[in-house]
RNA sequence: GCCGGAGUGGCGGAACUGGCAGACGCGCACGACUCAAAAUCGUGUUCCGCAAGGAGUGUGGGUUCGACUCCCACCUUCGGCACCA
């Protein structure tokens, strides 16, 4: 003792007073820059990164902890092996919630952002968190989105080349349209359907001596339809209580993610990025990550893959008429193109239905349904999302007048207009086949339209479908039937009927057959479909990165390098217009400049999150995003934790932008992040009953004032026993309530800890049993078993581990082992166990026991293998499987001896009695179970 | 509707590849210490039963010497997607 001089010296200064400690050795291990990572080199590496969070107003509470503390133990533990650990925060300081409360509180974002960024860094100290703060970054700081910009403008100076099948440069494919034009790139997409998504669906194809006839005006535009990030007028998701537009990935429901506002369609000219033309890609390397089952399937399904057929039909007599004559490029007059992935029921289309907004719907409208299906679709675009999906609603439509011919038979079919097909997917238009889906048929029940069954199911007793000698009786079989479904017979399983070359196929295979076949007649072929759309980048916020493009009478180009970065300008007055115009259009110094107008959009924070942890490998260059060294060598991300709620925004978003700079050369890796956990949210402690008597607990919020913060937590108990707790509560993917009980019993392992370091022989109970040999077993097998624990993010096992091991040294004290060298072993592996869960009992500890600061920078404990070995095995005795005895034999004990000895026992004997036992099943090291 | 989790004591939760269900903690009960209380220490704590014993991991079936674990059907609940042709 002696360095410390508390009130009271002596017994006082032997409690623990983390009130007291943790300040103290925090200022020390800052004022040491104790964490800070070392620069790339040849010793391992090993990050681990947190998502970086907004920094709002309330600061955190008790559940933002959740992630921070085991991902804090587990980069301690990682130092402690030797490894170079990066673990470093930022802040994803842009935004709408920043701006928002700025506007509300009439504030500035900037002096905001500071302010709330500054009491995050507080709260995450007051933790004892050991993020490497050299590296702290803000995403709205200049010399950060410098570099967003600066990415920004290599994406936009590129293209999606499907024969290379990666990005590249936008001046490679200028020099090809001016020599062969689009027509290469155009049969290579054709013939590799999986490529649909490099350019935009429908652009025109130009012929070299087109290109070479356009006006550097004109070029610009057409190659907006190739850019990997481009700009296009578009229906796009509008937010009217934000003002802004959101990206697909931020509608959840029709509502907006933020504001809870139902979107509303709006048609505006955007900002995108072609994140299409990483589709399959996208969806392939996911077979690369460790990452949730969940959030892989979550990214499938968001991408959307689907394979079928395009299939052409012909509108018959079509007679234009002047004004609705306007043929678009891509679609011959005549000519409707549907995509289906079940082009083998072709033979039972008995209609077409086109989308609202499909461009030929005017073409084909007969003047007799021209007022009926202008009104249509005048109704149908002032739908908002939810009234058009919500509530299953009764499928609605009008008839055209147009008849197509069905190409597999000729047949002449009516063609619709109805708003459940969806213009932007596949081609806005479908073949109905009511016998064999669910919402054609609801359509063809209400409009009366034919229903015409394909597919049989196998073994329907109703029909015969494998007499095929008198086909007359079947197909009136089949029509008797299609009118009595209640549904769509849309399994996969049957064989086909009444299908032309394909009757009797098989379902399973009439799929592939029915393509070849298109092909062959030419009216059809191979097809795949993706749902996910363009991302949506642009805002028409003040708080975000500037979008650095200038608006030149030669179209939009980009700032030039040198320029970056476009800073955002010092404004009095930010607030959304409702015109879906930027605030930053009205400040004429930012908008005017020698070359043009300057885009006035921002882009939404998805951009600056897509690449911040590839900046903290480092995050102070000027001359580049980061060097190729240090990327090299931090990157990817190891360990990445966070809220599943990301699923297809920001984790899809980083894995877009990664890709690009991959095919760029910029990184050199193909996924960003190659571990990822989900950490489970924790809800208030109150328990509540809703109107049906079902008890749950709600989520904290400070309007439902439930927020329990770490600043409380630790006043109270420590900042020590709250990492404990945050721990020890559940497993770490759960969702779980807060226990304000819970936090005293990790407190009180704490202190238990505390007093068996100090003062071992204080409170010594009765004498019991206990060997040297086992307190080296106990002390080794912990260590087993807390880095098995921590590998599998089992953080609230390791933490019972660790009480275990607690309780029993209390146990080895009682048995007079204090004093003995396995004592001072166990008491060694203890403090460095707690290293990383209480850093700053252990560092205390470890200085009160006469150690050279600091703990943090010890070496973690080598296990011995043998000492962590059982000697003597407890061996079950079942009969019939269930127990009845127990027998404690030795480690190697030969199997006739347990055997004979587990029948030996009173508990056997008792069941087995005069007869013999019908088998004696043995498991080495288990159990004996006596089947009598 | 489709896809994916999860259902274990009064509570949070353990249980590796099928092998002692309920580790660890909370709570509770009793005891020790104390004039007393707090703190601490010790003992007990799935349910029924005085006990012997029996039952038991959402429900019902199945496979197995043996099932929380595997298979089938269902119920509840939490996420996600949702007219995607």
């Amino acid at each position: 003792m002696g360095l410390f001089h508390f009130p009271g010296e002596g017994q006082m200064a032997d409690r623990y007073i983390p009130q007291e400690i943790e300040p103290k050795w925090q200022a020390r291990w800052e004022a040491d820059r104790l964490y800070e990572s070392e620069p790339a080199g040849d010793k391992p590496k090993y990050y681990i990164l947190d998502f970086y969070p907004y920094p709002s107003g309330e600061g955190m509470s008790v559940g933002h902890a959740r992630n921070y503390v085991p991902t804090d133990v587990v980069a301690r533990y990682y130092r402690m092996k030797g490894y170079n650990v990066l673990h470093p925060m930022g802040f994803d300081a842009f935004g709408l919630p920043t701006e928002n409360a700025a506007i509300k509180l009439k504030a500035n974002p900037h002096d905001l952002n500071e302010r709330y960024s500054a009491n995050y860094v507080r709260q995450y100290k007051l933790m004892g968190l050991s993020y490497d703060w050299s590296r702290l970054l803000n995403s709205a700081h200049d010399d950060y989105y410098h570099w967003t910009q600066w990415i920004f403008v290599q994406i936009f100076k590129s293209w999606y080349d499907p024969r290379l099948n990666k990005a590249a440069p936008i001046s490679d494919l200028e020099r090809e349209l001016s020599q062969v034009g689009s027509a290469v790139i155009f049969d290579y997409i054709d013939a590799h359907p999986e490529q649909v998504g490099v350019i935009t669906k429908g652009a025109p194809s130009v012929t070299a001596a087109e290109w070479n006839a356009m006006s550097r005006r004109e070029q610009n535009a057409y190659l907006m339809n190739y850019r990997l990030a481009f700009r296009t007028e578009t229906q796009v998701n509008w937010d009217p209580v934000d003002k802004v537009v959101v990206a697909d990935e931020e509608v959840e429901n029709g509502r907006a993610w933020r504001s809870g506002a139902l979107v509303e369609k709006k048609v505006i000219r955007q900002w995108f990025f072609r994140i299409t033309a990483y589709a399959d890609r996208l969806i392939n390397d996911l077979d690369t990550v460790d990452w949730p089952e969940k959030i892989v399937k979550m990214q499938r399904n968001w991408i959307g893959k689907s394979e079928g057929a395009e299939v052409r039909f012909e509108i018959r007599d079509l007679r234009l008429d002047a004004s609705h004559g306007k043929s678009p490029i891509s679609h011959p007059p005549a000519l409707i193109s549907v995509y289906t992935t079940r082009p083998d029921t072709l033979w039972g289309a008995t209609f077409m239905v086109l989308s609202p907004e499909h461009p030929l719907v005017g073409a084909i409208t007969t003047p007799e349904q021209r007022e009926a299906v202008e009104k249509y679709q005048a109704y149908a675009k002032g739908e908002t999302e939810e009234q058009r999906t919500a509530e299953h609603k009764e499928k609605t439509g009008v008839f055209t007048g147009a008849y197509a011919t069905n190409p597999v038979n000729g047949e002449p079919i009516p063609v619709w207009v109805a708003d459940y097909v969806l213009m932007g997917y596949g081609t806005g238009a479908i073949m109905a086949v009511p016998a064999h889906d669910q919402r054609d048929f609801e359509f063809a029940r209400k409009f009366n339209l034919p229903i015409k069954i394909v597919v049989m199911p196998e073994g329907d007793s109703r029909i015969e479908i494998r007499d095929s000698s008198d086909s007359q009786s079947r197909i009136s079989n089949l029509e008797s039937l299609s009118s009595e479904m209640t549904a769509a017979y849309e399994a996969n399983e049957g064989v086909m009927v009444n299908s032309g070359p394909i009757t009797g196929v098989p379902a399973s295979e009439s799929v592939r057959k029915t393509i070849a076949w298109l092909a062959e007649q030419g009216v059809g072929k191979r097809r795949v479909n993706y749902k996910i759309r363009a991302w949506l980048i642009s805002r028409q916020r003040y708080w975000g990165t500037p979008i650095p493009i200038i608006h030149t009478a030669d179209g939009e180009v980009a700032v030039d390098e040198s320029e970056l970065p476009v800073k955002l300008p010092p404004v009095a007055n930010y607030e959304p217009t409702a015109t879906g115009e930027s605030p930053l259009a009205n400040i004429a110094g930012f908008v005017d400049t020698p070359r043009g107008r300057r885009e006035t959009d921002t882009m939404a924070t998805w951009a600056c999150s897509s690449w911040y942890y590839m900046r903290f490998s480092d995050p102070h260059n000027d001359n580049a995003p980061f060097s190729p060294s240090e990327i090299a060598y931090w990157l990817p991300v190891d360990m990445y934790v966070g809220g599943a709620e990301h699923a297809v925004l920001h984790l899809l978003y980083s894995r877009m932008w990664t890709k690009v700079l991959y095919d760029l050369s910029v990184v050199p890796f193909i996924e960003p992040f190659k571990s990822l956990r989900n950490q489970g949210m924790i809800l208030s402690p109150q328990k509540k009953v809703d109107e049906k008597g079902r008890e749950y607990y709600e989520k904290m919020s400070k309007s439902k004032g439930n927020v329990i913060t770490p600043d409380d937590v630790i006043a109270e108990h420590g900042a020590d026993a709250l990492r404990g707790y945050e721990m020890f509560i559940s497993d770490f993917s759960q969702t779980v309530p807060w226990s304000t009980s819970g936090v005293p019993g990790v407190r009180r392992w704490l202190e238990r800890v505390w007093r068996i370091v100090l003062s071992p022989e204080e409170d010594k109970g009765q004498p019991v049993e206990f060997s040297a040999r086992e307190l080296r077993r106990i002390a080794h097998q912990t260590i087993q078993r807390y880095e098995h624990d921590l590998a599998s993010f089992s953080f609230n096992t390791a933490v019972s581990a660790l009480m275990e091991f607690t309780n029993a040294l209390y146990k080895a004290r009682d048995a007079g082992l204090y004093g003995s060298p396995e004592w001072a072993e166990a008491i060694d592996i203890l403090l460095h166990l707690v290293a990383p869960v209480g850093p700053h009992m252990a560092e205390e500890l470890w200085q009160r026991t006469g150690h050279a600061y600091s703990i943090h920078k010890q070496p973690f404990p080598v296990v011995d293998v043998a000492a962590a070995k059982e000697d003597e095995i407890t061996i079950v005795v079942q009969v019939n499987g269930k127990v009845r005895d127990r027998i404690v034999v030795a480690a190697g004990a030969d199997e006739s001896i347990v055997r004979a000895a587990a029948l030996a026992t009173e508990g056997a004997q008792r069941y087995i009695g005069a007869g013999t036992p019908k088998m004696v099943r043995y498991v080495p090291g288990r159990l004996v179970n006596i089947v009598v």
